[in-house]
DNA sequence: CCGCCATGATGAATCGTTTTAACCAGAGCG
DNA sequence: CGCTCTGGTTAAAACGATTCATCATGGCGG
């Protein structure tokens, strides 16, 4: 065996030309049967493997996708990920999964790299608003989808309604009697934390509860690490004043509160209820099975994907849309007393 | 803006030969000052950027890694895939994340990708130890490191020594006074999950033991789903025969095991002592902060990407060789009540 | 003043695939 | 018999960066 056969070798073992070969390839009905075969063969033999560079410099683009999260180790993310994945896969399009980790020049880099590498297009959920490498990134005609964020202006996004998704989670709080309530999340750069808490006050004006009702509980990141340093400043604040249920921007800062928390020895929810974002599979099976806000997760990756290829295929007669799925609130002990447990 | 520049069109307007360009782009010492400064300025206001397919196919092989992991909604593969990137980073090579989950087939459909991209090399954790594509992979000179796996044969490898890691876990649970002890994990299929029951049997055996004092109990998976599966099952054992310590085969497991432990109103460690094995964050942070064997996740990943890239740019002198870490064992209360709660 | 050397710059060849226009043989038809 | 049509096949021209052998220029020592 060559070092590595190409497929000038292919055509010369099975005595056809290179053409031929690329037929073979790319659209075998086009090719006599028995000539196939021969080439198949030949393809075998030689143990041929598609030099994909090649094919990228000859298409002009590459056949991988860019998906930009904030945070690969938030399950919420890689859920996302099996879903955007089984459409590309489907396609013979792969995925690379790039981690911004909620840093600017992490994205940047990853943003850089793809543009270098034509892909085939980008679906990011991105660190800030400010976009302008995306924009270029248009520019040079690779399609890029927000996932998770609702688009400004003129460009294609799927995301879930965040703003119905707190007013549900607050709600059903101040339904359970809750009049004291906290919003734990940050930083408010974060479009999704600052969606989330603007549907949160709009769910304690509805109610007709003065906005002090809301306390703003801050924090530099979201995820449960967080979610314990805020199990710490709670405990801080006086018994009379302190909120009797909280409503945390995700899973990962709600996991951690509720650990803080059930350790304190306090109960969830008699001391303390519980709500998080998300619905990852870890909300279920917490200590306190946790009640949260589901979204759409892996069909937001599948929705997503479709729009990107949708826009990378047929670019011409594509018209930018944006898909806003609705959120659900699953209810569990976290916020509901169990009849036993009382 | 031309639809996208090319280095004959940055030539043309620097007024200067590809060859120059090219130069300015990598070797920039060699060109003199002034022409470098005009080259970099037609590039700027060309909006040039380098095509990445038309270098890997010059070059023969890309600047890509392949990373492929069993699971990668497990922190210990992210962690160490981070380890990996940071290495990779600063060389100008980038580390795509590729999740098998634990399927064969998954695992085979990555590695034929990475070998049509030619890539740079592969870490991987292999799904099972026939490893024929692997062979096949290496063959072509794509160097090929395995990752939290000890090689068999002549080839590279990093991982922690897991034999080590389940005696210490298991030597402390005897130490505790246990005399019944469950080992948690599945399927034997998974390398790690072998050499860790070997190692547990080791250290009943090394404690003078019968070696019915460990119990095995089996799981399709090594998720936190099947950890709250096994409390079930431990919980149809009668109190009499059933371990009063158990130790998991990784931390995921062991927390489904503590929620659901701890959930139906039974103490950790007090009517049950856990230990996982990873140590990863959630583990401190649990409801009952975990017991557990500490692998340097990291510096895996480091260490693994190190010797890739050894492997890659010096090929001829390379000689393979294993690398093994010791794992540590880190006592939390998971196993050692502590004062305040006896 | 001549030849040599160093420094910079050049231009053509190359990587491996895809695509397109051209070509050919044979079938069908008038 | 000549014409068109068609299914198969071919040869050659891209794609864009890198590299290497070659060449120009000017300074300097002899």
């Amino acid at each position: 065996m060559r070092e590595t056969a190409s497929v000038v070798d292919v055509a010369a073992r099975a005595g056809v030309s290179v053409g031929t070969v690329s037929n073979v390839l790319n659209r075998p009905e086009r090719v006599a049967p028995s000539t196939r075969e021969r080439v198949l063969q030949a393809i075998d033999e030689l143990g041929f493997v598609r030099n994909e560079a090649a094919r990228q410099l000859r298409a002009g683009r590459s056949r991988t996708i860019g998906l930009v999260v904030l945070d690969v180790r938030n399950p919420f993310f890689t859920d996302l990920a099996a879903g955007a994945e089984g459409v590309a896969a489907s396609l013979g399009l792969s995925v690379v999964l790039c981690n911004s980790n909620d840093d600017t020049s992490r994205e940047h880099h990853y943003l850089s790299s793809l543009r270098e590498q034509r892909a085939f297009g980008i679906l990011i959920t991105p660190v800030g608003s400010r976009t302008s490498t995306i924009d270029e990134i248009r520019r040079r005609g690779i399609p890029v989808v927000l996932v998770d964020r609702a688009a400004r202006g003129n460009e294609c996004s799927v995301s879930v309604n965040d703003r119905v998704g707190s007013e549900l989670a607050v709600s059903h709080l101040i339904d359970q009697g809750h009049r004291r309530i906290g919003f734990v999340g940050g930083p408010l750069s974060i479009t999704q934390v600052s969606q989330r808490l603007a549907g949160a006050r709009a769910a304690v004006e509805a109610a007709g509860l003065s906005s002090d009702a809301l306390t703003m509980i801050e924090t530099p990141r979201l995820d449960v690490e967080q979610g314990r340093a805020t199990g710490e400043k709670l405990a801080t604040i006086p018994a009379r004043q302190r909120p009797t249920a909280v409503f945390c921007a995700n899973d990962l800062l709600a996991l951690g509160l509720l650990q803080d928390t059930v350790r304190r020895g306090l109960s969830v929810p008699g001391d303390l209820a519980i709500v998080g974002y998300d619905d990852i599979d870890f909300a279920a099976a917490a200590t306190v099975p946790l009640t949260s806000v589901r979204q759409p997760r892996s069909q937001l990756g599948k929705a997503a994907m479709e729009m990107l290829i949708e826009e990378a295929t047929d670019g011409k007669t594509h018209r930018h849309r944006q898909i806003v799925f609705e959120p659900e609130l699953i209810v569990r002990e976290s916020t509901v007393r169990q009849a036993g447990t009382g």
